[in-house]
Parts: structure tokens; C-alpha cells; sequence
DNA sequence: AGCGCTATGTACGACGCCGTACAGACGCTG
DNA sequence: CAGCGTCTGTACGGCGTCGTACATAGCGCT
């Protein structure tokens, strides 16, 4: 799958095209680099995002060094969930985890075009839906898996959604995501290379033997893609 | 708060009475048993339940014997989220975790009159956000502080749901909530009797000293609750 | 080339929880 | 009141991760 870029994203190419007409003009084309921070916990949502082919991570802080990553946003959903539920103000912060394009839309007129687009409801709550039992299960999983099986989860789960066997990404980045020190992503990760799964240096990321991985991480990863298809997203 | 058990819903309290009218008749009061089962995962739902003063727990499961308890939805809430994200079946588990008085409607009926019921709806969006946000939160929680402090959290936020102090729980219940072994209740809840904060035997369990409780626990009790004065609902 | 910054590797004691085993305590039932 | 099942208490070795400390390595900049 090395370098199968996504054109699109799936929520909008899901809506028939005469409703996608008034939404379109007001879709702004944007790049988001990595690192940037789309929203933090308690302040106003001023634009919702459709990713085309970066990644945006949801983090649930618990003090200012730990943060868990809850939930994974690719060109399958759109950034902004709380909006969709009627409040303008998010949970948790959301981080541009993998550079890229992406469109957007203020709020304001998102709320009026959200509240008369039928399909375009029913796309956005049935991606809520897999999005809510992503966040149980990688929950359920953060509890009882090893770092080496929840890192295996993290990378397939990335790969899908920026569709890319290679990405950047350094020991201190994942150890935010996953709730581990930098020390023990080393750890994990060194021993995935040792299996000739993955390759990286100096912040780059490959993955070698999907398969492999596959063995290694748990049952989560095969649990959440099942719930994405039930809520027919093609995750 | 001895025994100040709530006499109706919040979600239903919060409806304007021409628009609960109809509502009303198509509620049928039923009392739940501990330990009932009311949704597994990947099964239809058949009902959505209004708690009035029960408990259910939203339980992911990684294994055959270990589970972890991700939500929980009292009287400020309903069971059935996914049903109204128009998917319907359950990604998790829903069992009543403190036996009691709901009342409940059969899922066909509730489509059409949620589907025309703004404030319904309204109320139930919003409650979605805030039960995503304590998903969230709990997610990072079990992840990063000890059996003691969640056990705490979790008593203070099953007493405000119960609207009591005391109420039937055995360890290797709060096992399954905790995704603890029994032992390990064991361990953090005589540790919590050694300081009187608590008192139990033989699955009973008694809240002795809230303020105590809430020193021990951690700061995502007030973090959660929090977010549900923020999405206007009194937990 | 040399310097400095960032990324990665390694080591070690501490701690929390696990898995397992077994014992006592309480309450119900015959 | 004897017996049994359930609930709770305790102990112990093992493992995964933590916190901390320090070492090495690659890359850019001067």
C-alpha cells in the first residue's frame, strides 16, 4: 500500500452530489502541518475539518506531562464531534499527528448547512458512533495491553488512515499518544525493529511486514475496524 | 445525601411538556434487576432506558474475563446512544450496576418520535458529548492512576447517579469495572476503610466520608463533572 | 571539521499490579 | 447448628512500567 493517497474524504464523498453542491463552496482547502493544534479542552470550535490525507489525534490530558491518545481522526471522519452534538466547545484536544491536506469550514456556517443537510446528519452520527466505540475499546485496551501490542495497534491503525507505510514520527511523539514514557516507546519499538517489522531513525517511521505487526498487536485493532464497517466506513 | 433518591429523569425533566406529551404515554415503567444485561455487544438494540434511580454501566471487554467499565449512565442520562447516532446495535456492553425504577421505550417507536422531537433530541445530543467526554476522561484515568484513587473516583460518581450513600457491591464486581483483579479491590478498598472513608461487608458498601473520598480520588471526578455542568446537566 | 541540538539506546532500583494459592468470616439453608 | 457457598483478607514471586540518569548517534549550522 506504500503511497496509496487518499483524493478525498469519506464523509463528504458519502453525501449524494446535489446535497454536497451548498457545502462545497464553503469548503476551504487547507494544510495542516504537524504538531499543530486544532482545538484545546474548553475552548470554542471555530472550524470543523475534513482530513484528506492528514491525521488528527485526540488527546485526553490527565496532568501537563501525561496525555492519552483517545482517538484517531483520518480522511473517514471530521474533526469537531462536539459541534455535531450541539456544543461549541471541545473535551479534549486535537493534534495534527500527520501533516497534510485537509478541508474546512468555519462553524457558523457549518451549523446552519449541518442543521438542513440530512445526509450529511447521518454520515457525521454514524462516524460519532465508531468514533465513540474507538475511544471504549482503545480505552479497554490501554488498560490491559503491553506497550509493544498497543504501539503495533497504533501503527497499523495510522497507516490505514494517512495511507502510507512510512510516516514521521519521533519516540517522545508516541509516548504522548500511547501513555508511556520516551523510554519505554524505545523499548517497544526497538523490539518490533529487532523483528524486522518496522525500520525508523531520527523521527521517520516504516513499517516493513504488516502481517507481522498484525501478529503482534492485539485483538483491538481487528475489534474497531469491525465497528467501522458495521457503521459502513471503510476504515 | 442519605437516601435523596431523584423521582424522575433529567433528560425527560428537561423536556418542555407539549413536547413530552407524547413521549409519556409510550413509556412503560419497568424496575431493573442488578446484574441484568440489558445490551451486548454487537446486538440490536430493543429498548432505550430512561434510569430514574438505577445504574448502568457501559462495560468493554478485551477478553472472556476481563472487562472494563468505560461509562456510566444514571438519571442525568439514557442507555441506547448508538440508537440515536441511527446505528442499532450496541458496541458495549449495558448492565445494571444499581438496581432500580427506569422507564423505557421500545426502540421502533422512539425513532419516529425522536426523529420529530427537537428538544428530545437537543437533550440527548448534548448528553452524548458529555458521556463521550467521560469516556475519554475515565479512558486516560484507568490508564494513569492507581486501583485506589479510581476506586474512589468511582464510588463519589456512583453515589451522585444512585443518590445514595450506601448501596450492594461486591468486590469482584468492582473488579470488573475497575478491570482490577478482586484481590487488588481488596487491597485498595481496606485501605480505604483503614481511613474511614468507607465501610463494607459482604456486598455492601457505605459511603462514610465524601470529602475524604474525593481527596484520594483524582482530579478526573471534578474534570468529568465539569463537563457535564458545562453541557447543562446536573451529574 | 567541529559544535550543538535532537533523537535514540541502555541501565537500574522502585512500585503497582498480576496470577495464584489458601484461609477465615459471614449468611443462608436444611 | 451443621454445612456450604459466597465474600473478603493475606501472602508471595513475577512482570511491566516508572523515574532517573547517562551514553551514543545522526543532522544542521557555522
Amino acid at each position: 500500500m506504500n503511497n496509496r493517497k487518499p483524493a478525498s474524504n469519506q464523509v463528504l464523498a458519502a453525501i449524494p452530489t446535489k446535497d454536497y453542491q451548498r457545502l462545497r463552496v464553503q469548503l476551504e482547502p487547507v494544510t495542516l502541518k504537524f504538531e499543530r493544534v486544532l482545538y484545546e479542552p474548553g475552548q470554542a470550535i471555530r472550524h470543523v475539518y475534513f482530513p484528506i490525507d492528514c491525521l488528527v489525534s485526540l488527546l485526553t490530558a490527565v496532568d501537563k506531562r501525561r496525555t492519552l491518545e483517545v482517538g484517531m481522526i483520518g480522511n473517514e471522519g471530521m474533526t469537531g464531534m462536539p459541534f455535531i452534538l450541539g456544543m461549541g466547545v471541545s473535551g479534549v484536544r486535537a493534534l495534527v499527528q500527520g501533516g497534510g491536506n485537509a478541508l474546512r469550514m468555519a462553524s457558523g456556517p457549518f451549523r446552519i448547512e449541518f442543521d438542513r443537510n440530512r445526509p450529511l446528519q447521518r454520515a457525521l452520527f454514524r462516524y460519532t458512533y465508531a468514533l465513540m466505540a474507538q475511544i471504549s475499546q482503545t480505552a479497554a485496551c490501554n488498560r490491559f495491553h503491553d506497550a509493544e501490542a498497543r504501539l503495533a495497534r497504533w501503527l497499523l491503525m495510522t497507516r490505514e488512515r494517512v495511507g502510507s507505510d512510512e510516516f514521521p514520527l519521533t519516540h517522545v511523539f508516541l509516548a504522548h499518544m500511547l501513555g508511556l514514557r520516551r523510554e519505554g516507546v524505545t523499548e517497544a519499538a526497538s523490539a518490533l525493529k529487532r523483528r524486522k517489522l518496522i525500520i525508523y531513525s531520527r523521527g521517520q517511521i516504516q513499517i516493513l511486514d504488516v502481517k507481522g505487526l498484525k501478529a503482534s498487536s492485539c485483538a483491538c485493532y481487528r475489534i474497531v475496524n469491525k465497528v467501522f464497517q458495521r457503521a459502513a466506513i471503510a476504515a
